[in-house]
RNA sequence: GGCGCUAUCGUCUAGUGGUUAGGACACCAGGUUUUCAUCCUGGUAACCGGAGUUCGAUUCUCCGUAGCGCUACCA
């Protein structure tokens, strides 16, 4: 007979600065839950306090959940060309746009005597949460202009006397249950008559977040457990409206922190905005992934997740209730799971706008100006199949096989030495090596045919003729095996090379 | 101060009224490998404390302790 409720997820930033991880990860649990259950995921601006507002930062939010993949289907959205617009029929979507919608039910409770304005100044107020912390008793507003008359109020109204509405919270005791946290319960003599309709004329989040809530048809909200002690309040003002019936379920989410453990993650231990994880070349797959696995876990050991896989595995109520501390080693290793996933064009396209910013790369690139867009695009997708498995992140492209885009650094015999060959020896090797290369004819010139032909001339001395070539092509200690510096490097260049080597030693 | 919430290896976590308390990251040691990385094997490492309930508590209850959040005309 009841018709399912239709599962629509908002999330609702205010346009304060940049996209926090934390904030993605509960715009995350929006878009799950959203995606999961066939509903729609909104995104909301509440922009309902004047002095805090970040020019241009709507549109980068939307640009980082974008980047993430976690796009709104309804609300405030980016359009074809990039631009932010709106989009659904519950609009307008910003709270600023909205000042009409809330006033009016500001006046609803006003009439009906569960709001009341408040004349009272700042510094009043001031003084008074200063005697009752001396008194140690909770502060909270004392209700004086509660007492006030009605002919009292209006003449004061009259007058233009600054005010605020205030929602009276009634007796008794507010219990819900949270999809994480479970049952709680709060005497509501400890609540604050709390501000709804401020001097400016904005109301304030209590009051907005309530109506939006409800005039959007929200069906869940999740939210970060610092609103937990607001939830009551929330509650408190559907009943005073009569929305008991459409209130959403609730899902607060426990704080991600910083390396102590203890306070949240902060801008002092480094990257907290979606843009510095994104600048410093971590998929976005990889991001995704791990604030998903912070504070959740599913059911098997799986822990490396496609967003299709977190979709249909998520769970808010298995989000746990306890703070979780953002471990970047383990980011990192996510983040080089999902790389070696990758296909090496995806990784070329994800990875070549970092690559230009190399100083190494820019000489390379002016270098070499006989090459085409294509030559240098097939030896960059070399590069990256030879270092696909040793990357983290896309920043770290190339950086540790400069080689690839410079002559090796000079060399003595000594680095060229495996074990205690002696510099005849090696010369000889590396003579061998040569010989077998240059065997090989441009066309064959495959990573398979090049490793075949040169473990078959090594025999099972393979040290002796392997190390001497692969420090020879690189010019370092540590790098790629030789075979796959050959193949990258291509036939002429490895040639190369090794007689420079050659005749230096 | 008041109110609310939380507590398993260093970190992310699984888990149960009886388990050798499991996995992953990190770390350490071996092995494979021409070096690096990968890969494989192994190892170190945890139930905040105290009472109570119970034959038995990491698990349930209470009390502590510690931490976090809220306590704004900020969200």
């Amino acid at each position: 007979m009841t018709e399912k409720k239709e599962i629509r997820t908002r999330f609702a930033p205010s346009p304060t600065g940049e996209l926090h991880i934390g904030a993605l990860r509960t715009a995350l649990s929006d878009f799950l839950y959203a995606k999961k259950n066939n509903g729609k995921f909104i995104l909301r601006i509440e922009d309902t306090d004047q002095n805090r507002l970040v020019e241009g930062a709507v549109e980068r939010f939307l640009k980082m959940l974008q980047w993430a993949g976690v796009v709104p289907d309804e609300g405030v959205v980016l359009d074809e060309d990039g631009k932010v617009s709106q989009d659904g029929e519950c609009g307008p979507y910003i709270q600023s746009e909205r000042l009409d919608i809330y006033k009016k039910y500001v006046q609803k409770l006003i009439d009906e005597g569960k709001a009341y304005y408040c004349f009272c100044t700042a510094e009043r107020l001031d003084e008074m949460r200063k005697n009752q912390q001396v008194r140690k008793e909770a502060p909270k507003y004392d209700r004086k202009c509660l007492n006030l008359s009605k002919e009292e109020v209006e003449e004061k109204l009259k007058n233009g006397e600054k005010c605020v509405v205030r929602f009276k919270i009634p007796e008794g005791k507010t219990v819900f249950e949270d999809l994480v946290y479970g049952k709680i319960e709060v005497e509501n003599s400890t609540v604050d008559d709390q501000i709804v309709l401020k001097s400016d004329g904005f109301p304030t989040y209590h009051l907005a977040v309530v109506v939006d809530d409800y005039l959007m048809k929200i069906s869940h909200v999740f939210r970060g457990a610092e609103w937990i002690s607001s939830t009551p309040k929330h509650i408190l003002l559907y009943k005073a409206f009569g929305w008991e019936k459409a209130m959403p379920e609730f899902a607060h989410m426990p704080n991600i922190l910083g390396k102590d453990g203890k306070k949240k993650l902060s801008k002092r231990e480094g990257s907290v905005s979606v843009q510095d994880f994104k600048n410093q070349g971590y998929p976005p797959q990889a991001i995704v992934n791990f604030i998903a696995l912070l504070g959740w876990n599913p059911k098997t050991e799986q822990e490396i997740f496609t967003m299709d896989e977190l979709i249909s595995q998520y769970d808010i109520r298995k989000v746990n209730k306890s703070g979780a501390v953002f471990d970047i080693k383990r980011l990192n290793w996510i983040s080089a799971q999902h790389i070696r996933k990758m296909s090496i064009d995806e990784i070329y396209n994800q990875a070549l706008p970092f690559l230009k910013e190399k100083e190494f790369y820019k000489s390379w690139n002016t270098d070499r100006e006989t090459w085409s867009d294509k030559e240098k695009e097939e030896y960059i997708k070399k590069i990256i199949s030879v270092e696909k498995d040793r990357l983290e992140k896309f920043d770290q492209i190339g950086e540790s096989n400069q080689f690839f885009f410079s002559d090796p650094k000079n060399i003595s015999s000594d680095d060229l030495r495996w074990k205690d060959s002696s510099d005849e020896d090696m010369k000889n090797n590396l003579q061998k090596a040569k010989k077998v290369l240059e065997s090989i004819s441009e066309s064959d010139w495959e990573l398979k045919n090049i490793e075949e032909k040169l473990l078959q001339a090594a025999g099972d001395k393979r040290g002796d003729l392997l190390f001497p070539l692969r420090a020879a092509l690189t010019g370092e200690k540590k790098s790629p095996s030789p075979f796959e510096v050959a193949w990258a490097l291509g036939k002429k260049e490895s040639i190369k090379r090794i007689e420079s080597v050659n005749s230096a030693i």
